[in-house]
DNA sequence: ATAGACCCTGTAGTCGCTACAGGGTCAAGC
DNA sequence: GCTTGACCCTGTAGCGACTACAGGGTCTAT
């Protein structure tokens, strides 16, 4: 019989470029579902795994906190739900990173005014100074 | 003798915005030094501790991580050298900050893309399809 | 004398990993 | 059959920058 070797934690880091540390931790709470194991207690993952390792790293990438994608998770889980429940996480994600474009933006615009001068002693550091203000 | 009550670190905190927890954290990391204690061990705090938790807390606002904080503060107590490594310290926070925009502004258009599309089943939600592919 | 606001220390929790320590398993080469 | 080295296992501690207790003590006003 041909038996395929079972997909290990390393290739499923390979695949998804995850960190086996990661996809442990990722196991232990509970976004990722604990795979079967091999008679050396290796995990053996499926391609369902791999899937949704995919989808976690996406997400975590675009920013989305494990809790908004452990919730996400659930509802593309739950196939006949509506999907206004996860537009609205997206909403609200889309939002926060609005936010946090316009704080950086006007801190960039500071730092830029702190930087731009001459050199000289500390005493007249002009840093310092916009600093102690 | 006129002896003016000492100020307590809830005095600091409601003048600096700091919280008393935070004050006493930046003591414990050696950020803000030990201050003068009162009969009854109550931390006695002189304008210099003002100043200089002034001085944190609006680097931190603008983003500086603890770490650039206090070598900031170390070459502000040493007048005599020259500003060029405060300089360095701030271009660099100056290049991550950038850095950050820009990574956020291609979050949010893809976010953009994300939510603006119509409600369905989840089945074929754009969000979750998005995440999967 | 007592209530209530304030202060103290020390420890544990948050988030999302990362980095060990101290072992076990497996495949290839000799 | 034995060894080497790559891989895997569990469990725990650490990061940064706080925050939140628990379990006490102090100070001020009534």
């Amino acid at each position: 019989m041909a038996m395929t070797r079972p997909m290990t934690i390393g290739h499923l880091a390979r695949e998804t470029g995850v960190r086996v540390e990661t996809i442990r931790f990722y196991e232990k709470c509970g976004l990722l579902p604990p795979p079967a194991r091999t008679g050396g207690n290796y995990r053996a993952y499926e391609e369902s795994h791999l899937r949704r390792l995919h989808f976690i790293r996406r997400a975590r990438e675009l920013g989305f906190s494990l809790d908004q994608v452990r919730a996400m998770l659930a509802m593309s889980d739950n196939k006949n739900q509506s999907c206004e429940a996860v537009d609205a996480i997206a909403r609200v994600h889309l939002e926060e990173v609005e936010r946090k474009i316009a704080d950086l933006t006007e801190l960039k615009q500071e730092l830029d005014r702190m930087v731009n001068h001459a050199h000289g002693p500390i005493a007249d550091c002009r840093i310092i100074e916009t600093l102690n203000r």
